[in-house]
DNA sequence: AAGATGGACAACCGCAGATTG
DNA sequence: ACAATCTGCGGTTGTCCATCT
């Protein structure tokens, strides 16, 4: 990838930075100037990073930077395009106020009322609430949260209105729920709510080996994201399958995310990225087909190599969430790259998959296998809280279908 | 009119998890 | 395996501006 300095986007000269300019302008001086980076941040002899309000002028060289290369390695952007900001300032700038999808002015009632009840339910975590409001910011919830407490206690009015706790039961005990209990500190995992699915209708395809179903399997290390991918114009909401530690398969030995290919269990690659990441470096990792292809292929993909390889055909209905707890696995998202460690052969793939189809080809040149010596991690251990889950209505829906 | 107060918003900081070399 | 670095989160503080006294 070609690397396009800021700098030159704007037509600069060498030694002509209109910040220092402005800094003067703004004489802004931070209290903690000499001793509030990290070394890394400003090594000695450097000049020293610029803090306080953005000027237009910096705006406008972190937006062309960003969209020249993309969200992320915020640190080089200070380094590669002559900003005087250090890496964190540049994200939150680029998060709270320059990203695109941003939605301005104050709450609705709506937003509002879904503030409310996500603080009820999760406390003071401000980005996980923000992820479930488009368009806003942590740190906006943060500070409408923060305001009406204050105004609330002033007036002697109720924090929550009754609407409100009306609408909110106790956090139901799903696994894919974090639960203040289970909270261990500030673990950043963006985590699948159950029952924000609930509405969700997924194309869902277990393989039916007509055997008792074993649930559950090892927890991976990774984590899911949620987020929206357009399909067809339309925007859905899409997640990765590992974030759902559970799967339909027929042995222990099948972690989750994974199906059975020419007889060992096989890792499926999986979207790991939401629309406002999609630059990342994992999707830049994948083919290069566009996000709609690689769905439709990877629908296709999973329907071939089941009954390819495994001689059942696969049973594909179309079932709710709600239905689903937890033994889900969105194999129609199921495309990205594989990046799960001690994978003792990641070379068998579509050579031993004799599938036919190069789409297929494409995604599962990728796919790992899984090693199923690693051990369960503490992360897994604490987030089901060693509790197995409940699974009687796996063999209700089996018999329903 | 001037100072005080408070709300809204912006930005920074420390910490900790994740990633990278 | 380990250290260094990067990234994201939540708490806190600073700034601006409108309103009040």
């Amino acid at each position: 990838m070609t690397v396009v300095e800021a700098g030159e986007v704007l037509n600069l000269k060498v030694g002509e930075n209109p910040l220092l300019e402005d800094e003067a302008k703004t004489g802004y001086v931070s209290p903690d100037d000499q001793d509030g980076e990290t070394a890394s941040e400003k090594p000695s002899g450097a000049p020293q990073l610029k803090k306080g309000p953005w000027s237009p002028d910096e705006d406008k060289l972190l937006k062309n930077y960003v969209e020249a290369h993309g969200e992320g390695k915020w640190n080089k952007v200070q380094r590669n395009s002559g900003l005087n900001r250090c890496g964190k300032s540049c994200r939150l700038r680029w998060t709270n106020h320059l990203r695109p999808d941003l939605k301005k002015g104050s709450f609705d009632n709506e937003e509002i009322d879904k503030i409310l009840k996500f603080y009820l339910k999760w406390g003071p975590k401000w980005a996980k609430i923000a992820s479930r409001l488009p368009g806003r910011t942590d740190n906006e919830i943060k500070n409408f949260w923060n305001t009406r407490i204050k105004k609330t206690e002033k007036q002697g009015l109720p924090i929550y209105p009754e609407h409100v706790l009306s609408q909110v039961k106790q956090p139901q005990q799903d696994m894919n729920c974090e639960t203040p209990g289970l909270s261990h500190g500030k673990k950043r995992i963006r985590e699948i709510e159950i029952h924000d699915l609930m509405d969700v209708k997924i194309l869902f395809q277990h393989l039916d080996y007509h055997k008792d179903l074993v649930v559950p399997t090892k927890p991976l290390k990774r984590r899911a994201s949620i987020g929206s991918l357009k399909i067809s114009g339309e925007t859905k909401e899409t997640y990765c399958s590992t974030d759902l530690n559970y799967v339909l398969a027929r042995s222990e030995s099948v972690p989750t995310g994974s199906a059975i290919a020419s007889g060992y269990p096989v890792e499926l690659p999986s979207v790991q990225s939401s629309s406002s990441t999609l630059s990342n470096d994992w999707l830049l990792q994948c083919v290069s087909a566009s996000v709609e292809q690689q769905i439709h292929s990877s629908i296709q993909s999973t329907e071939t190599i089941s009954s390819q390889t495994t001689g059942l055909l696969p049973t594909m209905s179309e079932i709710s969430f709600e239905t689903l707890i937890p033994m889900v696995y969105p194999m129609i998202h199921s495309f990205g790259y594989s990046e799960h460690e001690s994978s003792p052969n990641t070379d068998i793939q579509a050579a031993n998959l004799s599938l036919g189809s190069d789409d297929v080809s494409q995604y599962y040149q990728v796919a790992s296998f899984f090693d199923p010596g690693v051990p369960d991690t503490e992360l897994g251990a604490s987030f089901f809280n060693d509790t197995p889950p409940e699974t009687s209505f796996l063999n209700q829906q089996k018999q329903v279908s």
